[in-house]
DNA sequence: TTTTACAAGTTGCACTTGCGTCTTTTTTTA
DNA sequence: TAAAAAAAGACGCAAGTGCAACTTGTAAAA
């Protein structure tokens, strides 16, 4: 993951948190992270440890909604996944530093390099996060299992000429980011594999197709 | 719609299309837009007209991605929905304004004031086009149209005193907004109905429940 | 007005999927 | 190394959904 502070000096970043009067706030392990603020326009970075944005069912259920490590970026007006129904927890020691958003778009700052540049490291940062959901879009808007697979291998494929690749995560974690059910992707990776569409060894998956 | 040049001047605006050195295109109705250049890292904002952002599947059925109009911004690193199976089709007579991506990250930009007003603008778009994506992530996610109905209220009420609220667009559209069959939808809304949830009247929707 | 087109609404059926429960395998922790 | 926990894998069943085909309503075009 790019920082936000690349291409910025020390005394830079100082200035820049001056500038931006920001905050930050340390958490232990398992304490939920900014639970007053929530609901106010920020953008928070991750300086150190590591954090889960959980999102709140209405039926009480809890989804993992993100993963967030050091210089991860998150906020109200970044991501929108922490608003009401979204608690963040710390999963270790925590320090998080909190911009506030209005803050951040006033032109005065934009007389400072040391700001534009940051900015700018923001704006390709978020453009990133935003490339990745689309795709988890273009998966997510298939009615049928079996099409949000193979959405999800053209994705990943990507033209890669051994149509091999590793999963980045575990087949549960998979089912739960094309959004069905652990056993019924089971079921429909059988039922490719006995189409002869695909191999799987593993976290190995082979494409037989195209 | 926010203008990618809002605070910029006549003049500014000209400046910064010389920074840039970017490209202008003119199409007609139903003309494709960018065919030869759609891979680059590009950023590309609607001057004059109407466009349609077109994502074909492998079977050949064609999905409506995104409807662009004046000062709308789309490209490979702003959205990823044009992507080699995406096609942008004028739907009238259009004007599209090409930015190389990685120009625009160019760090000698930043230090011109119209070109840093211009990010600014840049980022506060795409951070407003992404949080309308991770609203329909949290719709898509749910495993069953009702949860998705409920969501998509849950969102669109937004603690909304009178507990009601008109449809943004048709029942029709709705359905493809959370992704299921619009038979199947209309079933479901007949049950939240009789369940005694919410009333429908027309494009009018009012929550029974909360 | 009549015609045409499209959105809204309904129904039956087949098939897919979610869910619970179980066994086996792998990984982590003590 | 053993014990515990988590992941992988399988399966039956009921519920939910997609799909096709149809009717009704409504708004635009001839």
């Amino acid at each position: 993951m790019r920082s936000p502070f690349e291409d910025l000096t020390k005394l830079q970043i100082n200035k820049l948190f001056d500038l931006l009067s920001v905050h930050q706030y340390k958490y232990h392990r398992n304490e939920e992270i900014l639970p007053t603020i929530k609901n106010e326009n920020i953008v928070c970075i991750i300086l150190e440890g590591y954090a889960q944005i959980i999102y709140m069912e209405y039926n009480g259920d809890e989804i993992l909604m993100e993963n967030l490590y050091k210089n991860d970026v998150f906020g109200t007006n970044i991501s929108g996944t922490n608003n009401d129904n979204c608690e963040i927890i710390a999963r270790e020691e925590t320090k998080v530093l909190v911009i506030d958003y209005d803050n951040l778009l006033n032109p005065k700052n934009l007389n400072h390099n040391y700001f534009n540049i940051f900015l700018k490291n923001l704006f390709d940062i978020t453009n990133t996060k935003f490339k990745e959901t689309n795709k988890r879009i273009r998966i997510l808007e298939k009615k049928q299992i079996r099409d949000r697979l193979l959405e999800f291998f053209e994705i990943e494929y990507v033209g890669n000429p051994l149509k091999t690749f590793q999963l980045p995560f575990s087949l549960k974690e998979l089912a739960d980011y094309i959004g069905v059910n652990r056993s019924a992707m089971f079921r429909e990776l059988r039922h490719l594999k006995d189409d002869k569409l695909i191999e799987v060894k593993g976290r190995k998956i082979k494409l037989l197709y195209k």
